[in-house]
DNA sequence: GCAAGGTC
């Protein structure tokens, strides 16, 4: 009897083959694909893995206006970067034809069923299915699979059947709706423009155009701060309090604090110091890691996850995605802290942490994985990033083990004349987890020595004229923690779907801006399927695969219903084709403009095809000709060229990253710039100040700064400085 | 190629 276990990934089945018996043979077909091997008395088991999707949806005829009619074909035939799943597919066909028996192994959920489903039919042989039951676990340990071998239970089809409906509704969408619109550019303009839409890269794109418009139409509120320079110092730096109030809006109110404090000293009216704990961070999901390793290292999130999917590979650290912040005991922690001993910086660390502790956990699961934690091998000659990455798993794991930590806050009550002022100090009192987690920003300020009663004098009353400010842009990271909450997307698919708004232009920066393609995608969506810009799609599509599974519905019946609406869809913008066509090849030239030429012209990001490269040229073409060229993957920046006003450009990456001008001619070398120039005395804290380069420009800040928060403009500077000197 | 979803 010959039994035959297909597993989604290879991982599993090394975990399922260890599972089912002490001593697995591990097996290779051709160089790359290894399976494994148990030999029972009257049974012979093969166990063979998947990698993902094998097989991807296509349409039967391509040269076909509107694609419904699909079919399935090995993945590789599609996306030519899937050349790995080829020795895949190869193995299960010569492996898995002709057993007894076929047990359906991958991860319970619904991409797991049909990717289990289509190896079976499409490799195994159409007959296998019939042959065929279903394990079904929920995490890689022994105890679940056993469990899961001794009870198979039958394959679910109407999961299989939800699978199938999922890939063909999103196919029908998304492929039909961005061939409409690249199609309404090209009979507009006769210019070919690769535009797209989707389930999930709509919505989000929507999001964020939303926030455009929020900043849009915000208003700036002018308000005021009132501060009490203090004759006291903490550290080298006279303490400020704040007004109790905070922001005043009533001018004439601020103005009249502001005389009430004139030339009083300060008594201090309550003295108190407050002790908060801080629980030690939670493990790290996919999310959390890619959230982490943004704000720390400014890693983009597709970056970690690449660096992350390769620490796993290498088996230094755990499965990365997973959006479990859960570490459950199986794990056998003892272990992996013995072998991460054998570095003696870790080892330092996990010599302090408690006695028989459980880590402190956060509330997502995931039926397939843990949080991602080290494995324990210590691993060699890892690039500078990848060491970053690693090392911030490994202190997380860490420090999810290791003690609260303490904070004491002093807060200050202090009376001016009539009028109350506070300021506050913090300081760690306690490290626990922090002394284990080396990326956090200590607070250890230093707290004076003061009782009620004590009189301090007021070195100057200080009077800030502020804005309200509008609502912050995204960065990727915050995107994906949007998309998260909202149940968009799917842990892996996240940061590429958001690498791909930037790929389509549709979005640029860091902090996420709005082309004007994108602005002009989505107000065009928004007119013809409005379904599309918001969730209610997903949403839609969610209760219609539960349907399906429940048996309440049929899968032909929800992919019917797709079809209708987006045969309505694509009749209302073929009624319109040339409007919109119009309309979004200009929104995209508007997109690539990036300066004035000297003709009067704009200057334009331009594609090559000869060279495949991008140059900047001038819209005037052919009655001007100026062209300058682009380094490989050169960014044109915001900010112009102080000698030409062109505008810059930077290239190059990590540290040998440059900026100069668009003219090369022009000869400022950017990059020299950096170094910056001390324009005078800070009117706060005496320390110098400095002209920075900002995202929006320059502008003066404090060389004390986070201590000391002041700033300007380049051109408020002088009347800044004076109105200080005044009082 | 176009989507979104698995995985190396």
């Amino acid at each position: 009897m010959h039994e035959v276990i297909i597993c989604e990934k290879p991982k599993s089945a090394e975990k399922i083959a260890q599972a089912l018996s002490p001593n697995p043979s591990k097996m290779k077909y051709g160089k790359k694909v290894n399976y494994w091997e148990i030999d029972g008395k009257d049974k012979k088991i093969t166990i063979i893995s998947a990698v993902g999707h094998l097989y991807s949806l296509t349409p039967k005829n391509q040269k076909e206006k509107v694609y419904f009619d699909l079919k399935w074909v090995p993945s590789y035939e599609t996306q030519k970067n899937l050349n790995y799943v080829k020795d895949y597919v190869y193995a299960i066909k010569k492996l898995g034809k002709g057993a007894d028996k076929y047990i359906h192994a991958c991860d319970y959920d619904i991409e797991g069923t049909l990717i289990g489903f289509n190896a079976l039919k499409y490799a195994c042989g159409e007959n296998s299915v019939d042959n065929t039951t279903r394990m079904k676990f929920s995490t890689l340990t022994k105890k679940d699979l056993l469990e899961a071998y001794n009870n198979q239970i039958e394959l679910d089809i109407n999961q299989v059947d939800g699978g199938i409906a999922r890939h063909i509704v999103d196919f029908y969408f998304g492929v039909n709706i961005s061939k409409a619109l690249t199609g309404a550019v090209r009979k507009a303009k006769y210019r070919y423009l690769q535009l797209s839409a989707g389930r999930v890269q709509t919505p989000t794109l929507s999001i964020l155009v939303d926030r455009e418009k929020e900043i849009g139409k915000f208003v700036p509120e002018p308000y005021c701060l009132i501060k009490a320079l203090l004759d006291i110092k903490s550290e080298k730096e006279y303490i400020i309090a704040d007004y109790v109030d905070g922001k005043i809006f009533d001018s004439e109110r601020a103005e009249k604090i502001f005389e009430n404090c004139q030339g009083a000293d300060s008594i201090v009216d309550k003295v108190k110091i407050t002790e908060t704990i801080r629980k030690p961070p939670i493990p790290f999901n996919l999310g959390g890691l890619q959230s982490e390793s943004h704000t720390i290292f400014g890693f983009s999130p597709k970056k970690t996850q690449t660096i992350a999917q390769n620490l796993y590979t290498e088996g230094y650290t755990s499965y990365p995605r997973t959006s479990s912040q859960k570490l459950p005991e199986s794990l056998e922690f003892d272990k992996i802290f013995k072998q991460l001993s054998a570095s003696s910086t870790f080892k330092k660390h996990i010599d302090e942490l408690p006695q028989k502790t459980k880590p402190n956990e956060g509330k997502k699961s995931d039926a397939a994985h843990p949080a991602i934690h080290s494995t324990g091998i210590i691993p060699k000659n890892l690039d500078v990033d990848s060491v970053k990455i690693y090392e911030l798993i490994t202190y997380r794991f860490i420090s999810v083990f290791a003690e609260n930590s303490k904070l004491e806050t002093l807060r200050v009550d202090i009376n001016v004349d009539k009028e109350k002022f506070f300021f506050k100090r913090k300081r760690v009192s306690e490290m626990g987890w922090l002394a284990h987690y080396p990326f956090r920003k200590l607070e250890e300020d230093s707290f004076p020595s003061l009782k009620k009663g004590d009189k301090i004098k007021v070195n100057e009353i200080l009077s800030e004229e502020k804005e309200t400010k509008p609502p912050a842009r995204y960065n990727e990271a915050s995107l994906i923690k949007e998309l998260e909450k909202r149940e968009l997307g799917t842990k892996t698919t996240r940061a590429d779907i958001i690498a791909k708004l930037y790929d389509r232009k549709y979005i640029s920066g860091k902090k996420i801006e709005v082309n004007q393609l994108g602005l002009n995608i989505i107000a065009n969506l928004r007119e013809y399927c409005k379904n599309l810009t918001n969730e209610e799609l997903t949403r839609g599509l969610e209760k219609e695969l539960e349907g399906i599974m429940g048996d309440t519905i049929s899968k032909d019946k929800v992919i019917e219903n797709a079809k209708k609406e987006v045969l309505d869809i694509l009749s209302d913008i073929d009624k319109n084709t040339l409007k919109i066509g119009e309309g979004l090849y200009t929104a995209y030239q508007e997109s690539r403009v990036v300066g004035k030429c000297a003709c009067g012209g704009n200057l334009v990001v331009r594609f090559s095809p000869k060279t495949k490269s991008s140059f900047v040229g001038c819209s005037n073409y052919p009655d001007c000709n100026i062209i300058y060229s682009l380094p490989k993957n050169a960014e044109v920046l915001k900010t112009k060229c102080e000698k030409c006003g062109l505008p810059t450009i930077s290239f190059g990456r990590g540290k040998s990253k440059q900026r100069a001008c668009l003219d090369p001619k022009c000869g400022v070398d950017h990059s020299k710039i950096k170094e910056p120039e001390i324009v005078g005395q800070c009117p706060v804290c005496g320390k110098d100040l400095l002209k920075r380069q900002g995202r929006y420009g320059e502008f003066i800040g404090c060389s004390g700064f986070p201590q000391c928060k002041f700033s300007s403009s380049l051109e408020d500077l002088e009347e800044k400085l004076a109105e200080k000197s005044e009082n």
